[in-house]
RNA sequence: CGCGGGGUAGAGCAGUUCGGUAGCUCGUCGGGCUCAUAACCCGGAGGUCGAGGGUUCAAGUCCCUCCCCCGCAA
């Protein structure tokens, strides 16, 4: 089968690896263009674009696909495309082009959680169970028919990172297993309900500051949510504090935000709105990750009494 | 040349402004106290101060070069 593979961060890389190992004709890799990435600003190639050149695999990186890779993908003739995390929206002038369609990746069970982030949104809102769609790719929004569907459970306190490499694999096993029966000619294909659909939009940044006044289990949720990117955050004393691993704990004394306990043998102890939260791991400007006491021998953090250092509160 | 923080004992940090005996908290080892301890007391071990070069009687500290880690931004 000719298959054109569209993706481009590590979730689409067991994807694509995966079609190669299958004995598939991969002609090409779209991918997004490197970007000036990293501290120093140097350009970077995305996993996508470095697994296929390692596998001599021809890549594409167009700023728009839309406007700039038509004729391409008409020339390279493809069966099938396969979009996997790409990032760029597929006009239907490009979706004709394969003669069997293009498949889609998702890391949710559809209908629910369409957008760009389905794992860190699952896990934001405390599912216990997701898992990876195989899906027609039409115009819409991750709206097309579904094909394949495997359910996943979210390990406690599994993070979104730990959950997208295990999904991407999984995710990988699928597509395989849906191109073989879409082969056959006897590969399943169901609507969407519409009904039961949910869209969460991209993350951003922001998402991360920490508001104590939600309740500790919402909080961790999305401290493991966030993680690793864009990550969790609070301020102490006018420092920006990442949390990294966090766990709820009963407590009922403290108003939110109170530190309630900074020791280093003890740990850190934050008030959240319904109980506290446990921070395990963090990482202060500058530094590197560490468990919160080894931060603590260093960084001594006055326990808030919870109605005086109100100048210590943190935000 | 995007902005910035950092590398000192097993861990986390102070010390660098203004050169002059290597410090703190914790851990660890040994001893003591206690019905008891994430408690307390006494004692010990453990460091090429990221690397190299330079200045100096003397460099963790000043000068030059390099390596590594990290936050922001993208």
């Amino acid at each position: 089968m000719r298959i054109v593979f569209l993706g481009t961060p590590d979730f689409g890389v067991p994807s694509l690896e995966a079609l190669i190992r299958e004995g598939h004709e991969v002609v090409a890799a779209f991918t997004q263009p490197d970007r000036p990435k990293g501290r120093g600003k140097k350009m970077e190639s995305c996993p996508v674009k470095v697994c296929a050149l390692a596998h001599d695999i021809p890549v594409y990186q167009p700023v728009k696909i839309r406007q700039e890779s038509v004729e391409d993908l008409k020339a390279l003739a493809p069966d099938l495309c396969v979009t996997a995390a790409f990032g760029q929206i597929l006009s239907q002038e490009i979706l004709d082009i394969p003669r069997i369609g293009t498949v889609n990746v998702h890391s949710s069970l559809l209908p629910k959680y369409r957008g760009s982030s389905p794992i860190n949104w699952a896990v934001i809102c405390g599912e216990t169970v997701t898992g990876v769609t195989t899906m027609m790719t039409d115009k819409g929004m991750d709206t097309g028919d579904i094909l394949l569907q495997k359910e996943v459970e979210i390990l406690p306190g599994e993070t979104a990172g730990e959950l997208t490499d295990r999904l991407a694999v999984i995710g990988a096993d699928l597509l395989i297993e849906t191109i073989r029966q879409l082969e056959k000619g006897i590969c399943p294909r169901v609507p969407q309900d519409h009904e039961k659909m949910s869209y969460y939009p991209m993350l951003k940044k922001e998402m991360g500051l920490v508001d104590w006044q939600m309740d500790a289990h919402d909080i961790v949720c999305r401290i493991r949510g966030l993680s690793p990117w864009p990550g969790t955050y609070t301020f102490v004393k006018g420092e920006m504090l990442k949390i990294w691993q966090g766990m709820e704990e009963e407590a009922t004394t403290g108003l939110p935000g109170d530190i309630l306990e900074a020791d280093s043998k003890k740990g850190l102890l934050v008030k959240a709105g319904k109980n506290a939260v446990r921070v395990h791991e963090l990482q202060a400007q500058g530094g590197k990750r560490m468990k919160a006491t080894d931060y603590l021998r260093g960084h001594p953090i006055t326990v808030n009494a919870c109605d005086k250092n109100e100048e210590m509160r943190h935000e």
